[in-house]
RNA sequence: CGGGGUGUAGCGCAGCGGCAGCGCGCUUGGUUUGGGACCAAGAGGUCGCCAGUUCAAUCCUGGCCACCCCGACCA
């Protein structure tokens, strides 16, 4: 490719709205181009990364057994009804009408058409296991798209659905997957970390994120250094700071006038927030929920809308509050009645706390579980703050923000008990088939291997997704034998397998220099007088110090170059 | 959806109630040439949109829209 004649342009200045660093490293250097919040077009250098990516997965999903198919993008609403998803995906779900007024969707996923298509398709045990993937562009209406490609609502993914006669084949599958997941990770240059993560009120049990480790990211995780432990925050199990134990004393009111919230409590009455009981009120699909936890934790919404298998949960309105018979600031388990109450695992340890007396301006003294107070029922609902432990080796945990690049799932069973996707066993009985499902977003991908690989003069890409392997930059083309030696080793690269860029414009060295660093292909090759006086051409590793340049002859320079890209 | 910010040339920005500006980029000619060269001459604008105020609005007022950031949300 000659750079004269790429469509994509370097810009020298920083585009003003894009902050984190693939984002504007992708803009300058001329891969992406955007059309609306989370839309872009990717130009001739992104595509050829892309390629790359999606050629890379290809390899690895054949080899773990996957077979590539491709399921439409516009689906039938009926399907998202049957599943549930309609409601529950909720404003993120793209839909339309054709023109006889049947309601359609822009597949944000394909799960629904996936088990679709094996209750077609799938009759036997024999069938079984069967894994499919696509790469195929995925619609969602994303409440903040950001970061450039980090999060947008158009983007290819490759997603995969396995079928299985049982969960323990289902184990074979995904450990494959997770597997071929790390080999494609690693092939281009992400250091990923595998995070237990949650599968979301529909479905599944197992699921695990691979997160790239960034504050570019958008996830919260923990890890734990000692034992390897790490979690999605949505997902993490901590061991909280212990509080002691001590004997019960006698439920007492205290007058806090105007003290409404937990640091002001701890702080009026001389007492760490560990003493004291946090009242929290949801709204889980219209009804009130009350939630009692320890005032120094915070509630891990995820895991109460799990406990509660609830499909939508906010908090409470102040109106919905008052209607529930709450005083807001002073809110008690204790008494309280006619109101779905919860309470974290944290009110079972420790005793004589703090707690609201559902009266203004009081609170009481020593109240304790289960004397004074019952609850519907005790989960684990803590959300993982810096402090906490691990739970396994009690090591406290590291927080990191994390870009979530692939994520895998085992569904089981529903999706295909929904769709009937059932086949018939050696017993002959129909079962439904027990599934998989593995997600990798193929632009994150890219987006995050720059957040991994870029410096202050632009990006570092990796041989194994760089739009080309080499950028030969011609200097003065004007003098005698730049250009015809340019040519001459241009087509000595290409002959010897290398993918290079060709830079033949008219611009200073500097400029060549400037994008050629920009742009971020593992080696550039320069053509330049005073090189050639001696008859050579100089070759440097984008990473490396210019010191570290290297001469060639000119007509070493492709075998030499094939050395050094190693 | 809540909070904050920004909309003026391809990019980055200034400006201001009275004919639309700068730097970079772009075009043409010339001089240069190993780290974002120089000279000269050019092209390029519905100042986000709609109302209102005014003799006059890019500027003031109101509404709307778009984009960015933080949060909420996110298979």
């Amino acid at each position: 490719m000659r750079l004269s004649r790429l469509f994509g342009k370097t810009l020298r200045d920083d585009p003003a709205d894009a902050d984190t660093a693939s984002h504007r490293l992708l803009i300058r250097a001329g891969l992406i181009s955007q059309l609306s919040a989370g839309i872009y077009s990717y130009l001739p250098l992104a595509v050829r990364s892309l390629r790359k990516i999606e050629t890379i997965i290809r390899e690895e999903m054949d080899a773990a057994g996957g077979q590539e198919i491709l399921m439409p993008v516009l689906q039938p609403e009926e399907l998202w009804e049957q599943s549930g998803r309609a409601s529950s995906m909720g404003p993120t779900l793209f839909r339309l009408q054709d023109r006889r007024s049947r309601r359609l969707v822009l597949g944000p996923t394909h799960e629904e058409v996936a088990t679709t298509l094996a209750r077609q398709n799938v009759h036997s045990y024999r069938d079984l296991p069967l894994n499919l993937y696509q790469i195929q562009t995925k619609l969602r209406d994303e409440a903040r798209p950001r970061a450039g490609l980090i999060r947008v609502r158009e983007f290819a993914m490759k997603d995969a659905y396995s079928f299985h006669v049982d969960e323990q084949d289902l184990d074979t599958t995904y450990q494959r997957m997770v597997q071929a997941y790390s080999n494609i990770f690693e092939r281009c240059g992400l250091d990923v970390t595998v995070v237990e993560a949650d599968s979301g009120a529909i479905g599944g049990k197992d699921s695990q994120e691979f997160m790239f480790l960034s504050d570019s990211g958008e996830d919260d995780v923990v890890i734990c250094r000692s034992c390897g432990y790490a979690a999605n925050v949505e997902k993490a199990q901590v061991r909280i700071p212990t509080v002691e134990d001590e004997p019960l004393s006698e439920l007492d009111p205290v007058s806090t006038p105007g003290v409404k919230t937990i640091p002001d409590l701890a702080e009026f009455l001389g007492i760490p927030e560990s003493k004291t009981l946090k009242a929290v009120f949801y709204s889980c699909d219209g009804e009130i929920v009350f939630v009692t936890i320890r005032g120094d934790l915070e509630v891990n919404e995820v895991k109460l809308k799990n406990g509660l298998k609830c499909a939508d949960l906010r908090l409470a309105t102040d109106d919905e509050v008052r209607g529930a018979g709450l005083v807001a600031g002073y809110a008690s388990p204790i008494g309280l009645e006619g109101v779905r109450r919860l309470a974290d695992r944290s009110i079972e340890t420790g005793a004589n706390y703090v707690v609201g007396a559902n009266i203004s301006d009081t609170h009481y003294r020593n109240a304790n579980y289960p004397r004074d107070f019952t609850v519907d029922e005790v989960l684990d609902l803590t959300r993982a703050q810096p402090g906490h432990g691990c739970t396994r080796c009690g090591h406290e945990l590291r927080f990191s923000r994390g870009i979530e690049v692939g994520h895998v799932f085992k569904l089981l069973t529903s999706y295909s008990e929904t769709f009937d996707a059932t086949f018939l066993d050696t017993d002959g009985t129909q079962k439904p088939m027990v599934m998989g499902c593995y997600g990798i977003g193929v632009g994150r991908v890219l987006g995050a291997a720059i957040e991994s690989n870029y410096d202050d003069r632009g990006i570092a890409f990796p041989r194994s997704i760089a739009p080309a392997d080499v950028q030969l930059v011609a200097l003065n083309l004007d003098r005698e034998g730049v250009r015809e030696t340019a040519e001459t080793v241009y087509d000595a690269l290409k002959a010897a397998g290398l993918e290079t860029i060709y830079d033949d414009r008219e611009e200073s060295a500097g400029v060549k220099f400037a994008d050629a660093d920009l742009l971020g292909l593992p080696l550039r090759i320069t053509v330049s007088p005073r090189n050639l006086r001696e008859g050579n051409v100089e070759l440097k590793l984008r990473l490396d110090d210019a010191s570290e340049a290297q001469l060639a002859p000119v007509d070493a320079a492709s075998d030499k170059a094939v050395q050094l890209l190693g």
